[in-house]
DNA sequence: AAATGAACCTGTTTGC
DNA sequence: TGCAAACAGGTTCATT
């Protein structure tokens, strides 16, 4: 699922609902995601209280009176989400977290992609995690003057740089792809190709795109609810993703895919050029 | 060093 | 209809 769009806008609608919130009981119907769950997170989670809600990439961190932050990222088909306690548990409903009222919050992930850890507060952003993760793309510190000289530097398709997490966080398949034909770059241009000029549509375009998606809930494809299992909006403004074969909105050409770097890439032959490339 | 590709796992869709 | 292959929003690790 879950690009920085949907992870942001999950953030916003459990954030009024968690800050301030006692946890109960912590059940774990499976003891590893892509990871093992810590043992002293099922053990400290419960009896905490939730102090702060916020999110680095696709990490969502929940701070709590412990000093210890509870980790969650949803992987690729992860859901989070409050049940209510007659709603029956799903065989991929790995780990149940009783709250204060009577409904529970839960975590569901059939590919097991997801993961989560319960590490200190203090300095969490320079441990494991996060440590060598790049600028927040919504921040001025993902500037097109930062990009243009990342992509100086390297020689690679830049539609792989912008799913390079040390490069920009957040910037998933779908929003690689959006983002390049706004800006009207093939996916295959190498990145020290790309002119000033260049750089500066595609940030431009990456910050419109991610704003667009969150105000309106983020994407669901197939596995991305909210908190309270509404799903997003944002697929039914796609350009090109998932388009393979029907006609750009801006020139009636077919859209074209390819595969790059093991990633479905969806591009329009016409509006976006292809200059230089591997 | 940087870039590419495979692996992790299960469910759904596609194609023969 | 049935079965197998391909594919899926992410990230890490091994290999060039």
């Amino acid at each position: 699922m879950p690009e920085l769009p949907e992870i942001e806008s999950l953030r916003q609608k459990l954030e009024p609902q968690l800050i301030g919130a006692t946890i109960g009981k912590v059940t774990l119907r499976r003891k590893d995601l892509r990871f093992p769950i810590p043992k002293a997170l099922v053990r400290d989670l419960s009896g905490a209280t939730i102090l702060r809600l916020w999110r680095r990439s696709k990490y969502l961190l929940l701070d709590t009176d412990f000093a210890k932050t509870w980790i969650v990222h949803l992987g690729m088909s992860g859901r989070f989400f409050f049940a209510n306690p007659d709603l029956p548990i799903d065989k991929h409903d790995h780990v149940l977290v009783n709250c204060q009222d009577d409904r529970q919050l839960r975590f569901r992930d059939p590919r097991r992609f997801g993961m989560m850890d319960w590490l200190d507060t203090k300095d969490l952003l320079s441990q494991k995690w996060f440590a060598h993760l790049g600028p927040e793309p919504l921040e001025d510190e993902f500037s097109a003057d930062y990009l243009y000289k990342v992509c100086q530097t390297r020689r690679t398709p830049i539609k792989s740089l912008l799913m390079n997490a040390e490069v920009v966080v957040g910037v998933g398949n779908i929003y690689a792809n959006e983002s390049l034909f706004f800006a009207r770059l093939h996916p295959l241009t190498l990145s020290c190709d790309l002119s000033f000029a260049d750089i500066q549509r595609l940030c431009a375009q990456i910050k419109n795109i991610l704003n667009h998606s969150i105000q309106v809930g983020g994407s669901s494809i197939r596995d991305y609810v909210d908190a309270n299992s509404q799903p997003g909006l944002y697929q039914l403004s796609f350009s090109v993703y998932g388009r393979d074969g029907q006609p750009c909105f801006e020139c009636r050409t077919p859209i074209e895919s390819m595969q790059l770097a093991g990633r479905s890439s969806f591009y329009c032959t016409k509006c976006q050029i292809l200059r230089n490339a591997v």
